[in-house]
DNA sequence: AAGCGATATACGCTTAGGCGAATACGATGA
DNA sequence: TCATCGTATTCGCCTAAGCGTATATCGCTT
């Protein structure tokens, strides 16, 4: 990443890809396992990795391993003005209707009936009380 | 420009970049010609004009034409969390010791005493009393 | 209409960054 | 310790986008 004049710059860099919007949206309730995100997503793995790791590097995700998976999380920003346009840009993703059938998609990956994956013995996301990044309207 | 598969990630492009975030600001309270652009942020002409061009391809900004002067104004979006990312955005640039040396220049360049492009008879700005994007705080 | 000042665009170059494919890493369990 | 599974990184390619330079366009003035 590169070294960027403006800190809100950084922000906006890491909020201006597709990719990463969707996973910030399907991070925004919970922790999410990469799995899951491969699955919703439906894209190659390493294109989620590799989105993830922009995201940790511009600070905007926590990471907590589990044996063999990888949980990420949405950090809220220490700076307020960045934290209030995470939040306001999370509720516009939920309002769009692509986004919500991610939902869907994941729903039925992690905590539907007959989940293919859940059968063999992939966590399921655990919320994360400490912050939530969700608007509390 | 692209076609973006969110609209918000239209948004978040033209913000990611530090000399339209210098314009923004600059434009935040009110229009301003481009002569005065160039005058402040101290860069060739066209680079100013390409960033605006963008910032209009991206239904940012409006432009008045007076005489062979150009006047540019933020747009207020017409989706509401786009315009508050937008405000919040703008109030979080306020805030930027740098961007706040950008209002001082603007000032000596335009309306300060013995301004030399004043002289010559360059527009003074006017007020965009028909929408302002700053916080009523 | 010709010339000039203000602004916009075109061109060629360079770099950031997204992608798929291959591979490396790290934890678990045999 | 070796195999395997989940995840991360590397590589080479390609496109998006920023830059400086040059030039075009647009109003105004004479």
């Amino acid at each position: 990443m590169k070294a960027h004049k403006y800190p809100l710059e950084r922000l906006f860099r890491a909020l201006a890809d597709p990719t990463r919007l969707r996973l910030i949206n399907l991070m925004a309730e919970q922790e999410i396992c990469v799995c899951y995100f491969v699955e919703v997503i439906d894209a190659p793995q390493p294109k989620i990795s590799r989105h993830l790791a922009y995201l940790r590097r511009a600070g905007m995700v926590a990471t907590r391993r589990d044996g063999k998976w990888m949980h990420y999380r949405l950090r809220i920003p220490p700076d307020l003005h960045a934290a209030s346009i995470l939040k306001t840009t999370v509720d516009a993703l939920r309002r769009d209707k692509e986004l919500q059938r991610d939902f869907q998609r994941l729903n039925k990956a992690c905590c539907g009936p007959r989940s293919l994956v859940q059968l063999i013995g992939a966590p399921v996301p655990v919320e994360t009380n400490k912050q939530s990044i969700r608007a509390n309207s």
